[in-house]
DNA sequence: GCGTTTCCGAACTGCGTGTACGGTATACTA
DNA sequence: TAGTATACCGTACACGCAGTTCGGAAACGC
């Protein structure tokens, strides 16, 4: 590939990731993006066709790295499943909050309705073999979808609070709420 | 009030209303509500500053009608106060469905950002003195989020699939997700 | 070096918002 | 019913942003 189309590329991809950071993403313009990558405009249509599909390609690369490891990684310190469940969601709000200047748990708070769609499925794919034993009261997609976006809720709770509460908690919360909790421990009967 | 002034403003209105109905509220323009109302250009501006301005006026009189009575009314055909709660959710998924041509779930469902937040902030009224008893494991304004954010993902999908379920079935459902059936009931233990 | 590719930048189209203003029609009022 | 106020019409305009075009300059790979 050419030396001067990764460089573009890259700044392009820097400059909205800044911009993201700073404001809000539907507020940023082209003429913005092009200005703080130093391109002219022309070259900026040469490598996206619109300012979405920036934002698409940026939920690839974020998703990449934000799942990667979720499932399989170290926090499994401990075998019951629930505890399991946990670190995987705190391992999960850790990427969130430190990967690429946080613009994911950002763009989710936004309510960026592209970026937050694209999180919902894959949430709800990492979900879908995890339901608490109680859904079957509840049609699995209802189920699925509540938790989802209650587990978006909490991440946008905890931007607003300034990530002040620690993962693990907000996960235990989290948990315990939707129900999980009746897994494999007794309630206090 | 001027008559002029009456009729322009329900033409408004109501062009708005059909269109919301219709398609996308992000991609409505000012010139189609124009056309719909039959009305001039500079007419429009005359009551409206803006697009925007004419959503947060129907906001207003669709929560005056939505929320109406909600806590009042007769379903309270049995003091059990689960039961009561969800009558009163079942008599709002009605009032939602019904009012307006439907308008405000659609909003809803499409995560219009103004409508949004402006239920958010009923809902939350709402559920604030009502919260399930095992709240107290959880900070409360976090409860209150993730109840409201629930309560609209389960009408989002109740939305999505056409109102199939009745929505008494619905609220059942939801309640019991988000943990209210502890209150004074034992779980089978 | 030399052909190829990319970048530049300015000018242009297209669309939507919101404003200005003089002429016309309709409504209140006495 | 005549007169005055006020709402409506509609065209034209200024503005901002998106996305395209194209000829010339610069950088690349070989």
């Amino acid at each position: 590939m050419d030396r001067r189309q990764k460089r573009t590329h890259r700044a392009i991809y820097d400059a909205f990731e800044t911009l993201v950071a700073e404001g809000h993403y539907a507020s940023i313009t082209v003429a913005q993006i092009i200005e703080r990558a130093d391109i002219g405009r022309s070259t900026f249509y040469a490598h996206f066709a619109t300012k979405d599909d920036l934002l698409d390609e940026m939920c690839v690369e974020l998703f990449a790295h934000v799942f990667e490891g979720v499932e399989t990684d170290a926090h499994t310190h401990d075998n019951i499943q629930e505890t399991m469940l946990e670190g995987m969601l705190a391992h999960l709000l850790c990427h969130l909050r430190d990967n690429h200047h946080g613009i994911g748990i950002k763009l989710l708070a936004e309510g960026e309705p592209h970026f937050t769609s694209y999180f919902h499925q894959e949430l709800g794919a990492f979900f879908a073999p995890r339901l608490p034993q109680r859904s079957n009261w509840v049609p699995q997609d209802l189920m699925q979808a509540l938790l989802v976006s209650s587990f978006c809720e909490a991440i946008g709770w905890w931007y607003a609070q300034d990530f002040e509460t620690a993962p693990e908690q907000l996960a235990h919360w989290y948990t315990r709420t939707m129900g999980w909790e009746a897994a494999n421990r007794q309630h206090g009967c």
